[in-house]
DNA sequence: CCTCACAAGTTGTATATACAACCTAGCGTG
DNA sequence: CACGCTAGGTTGTATATACAACTTGTGAGG
């Protein structure tokens, strides 16, 4: 494992106080007896780990340090229950053509949508409730399938072949409007997750939806490594 | 660019409703006129960006479609500042030796801990309330350092040399109580978001942070590509 | 029938080579 | 002085080759 052994060196050159820069693959092989290929495959993997930030006929310099501060994984709602060892159940509460509200139908670009309404529990409590609106003319075949089934991404992709290229997302906490509240067993009031999210396929937007979440109950929770793995 | 035409002829299969597989890097080489290490590098391409799963002595097959509902990246408050096109200021409200409470002694291992508060403002609005807690024995000079400045991160990375080498959070909504609502001017009960963070060097948790937001003003906004770009 | 060994096919690692694309510094010429 | 161009260094792409490591099926031998 030669490339190993080179990526370890760059690292302890990276983590001088005063590092000597820039590298470049031909200085790496000779230094270490091995071939280009080799020392450039260390690079390149350094890179992909955001250790270096490459350029073509410049050379290899140590990346910017970027501190992002991780990201939080959205995972999907079974996979979530799985993970609480909790059993998830879905009910439908509306799934029928019916036009999008304004500021909705604007991210949509249309107005002629579907309706879906569900709420999720875990262990018989209400969590999640979501709602959705599609483009009816991409998804009219969305309300023959079985939507207590959990996942609504696969319907999309698999049933109705499309690939899902785009996704915005935003997330924030709101105070639960009493409808909301009384439909997840919260006082009226009470803090909650809301997630917006349009899905684009190839450019166009086919659904948006949006996900209100009891504070008690849910959390995005991760542990993560900046910057990629140490070897 | 022959490999981005391998690939694109694989994904290409893949679309299919049946598609033949395993592949093989000298069968795709002989398919297309390639040389084995054009094909390689197409299928680990492939198999970086979430398509392909690869085992030595198998094959290429189609990944399981995992269906991540993508991920929100956590931006520093400066950076944030910057998307906003708003100007951020920081205010010192706590910076001096003070025991952990339980809670959170617990999960730092100890409780000779500095305390950091920090009130950090856009345009002059309180956004974030920052509560941080560091073990005293690594992080002492912290307390030496200009603690407006923006970014904490960097002086512990930086000036300290602690790499963090791992991160635990936990993202939630919650009813901002009367004293911290305060100090955000929102109303008691007001819904606001709250990340809970312990950041590990070397197995060893180096400090503990809370971040109260407010909710009418703090979003986590992301656009990305399910499973890596489209070539 | 069962078991072991081997062969064939696969990906992983390493090397050598060639040329293309790109960047920069410096030199020459106008 | 200013401009352009060239030379040398860099990464990017593509190929050919060799062997190692792993998986699976098949066939020989007990």
């Amino acid at each position: 494992m030669k490339y190993l052994q080179v990526k370890e060196a760059v690292l302890r050159e990276l983590a001088k106080p005063q590092p000597g820069f820039p590298l470049s693959e031909n200085q790496l092989s000779q230094r270490f007896g091995v071939s280009r290929m080799t020392a450039r495959r260390a690079l390149q993997e350094l890179e992909r780990e955001g250790y270096l930030s490459r350029q073509q006929g410049k050379g290899s310099f140590p990346a910017e340090r970027r501190f992002s501060q991780g990201s939080l994984r959205v995972r999907p709602f079974y996979e979530f229950a799985a993970a609480q060892g909790a059993v998830p159940r879905t009910q439908v509460l509306v799934a029928e053509p019916r036009p999008a509200p304004a500021e909705v139908a604007e991210k949509l670009g249309t107005a002629d949508t579907l309706c879906v309404r569900r709420l999720r529990f875990l262990d018989e409590e209400p969590v999640i409730l979501e709602t959705r609106y599609l483009d009816a003319a991409r998804c009219g075949a969305v309300l023959e399938h079985d939507l207590t089934a959990e996942s609504l991404h696969d319907i999309l992709v698999h049933a109705l072949g499309l690939p899902l290229t785009r996704v915005w997302q935003r997330l924030g906490a709101v105070a639960l409007d009493p409808e909301v509240a009384a439909l997840l067993a919260q006082p009226a009031g009470a803090p909650g997750l809301r997630l917006e999210r349009v899905t684009y396929t190839l450019q166009t937007p086919v659904t948006w939806v949006e996900y209100l979440m009891r504070g008690d109950r849910y959390f995005f929770e991760d542990t993560f490594t900046p910057q990629g793995e140490r070897p």
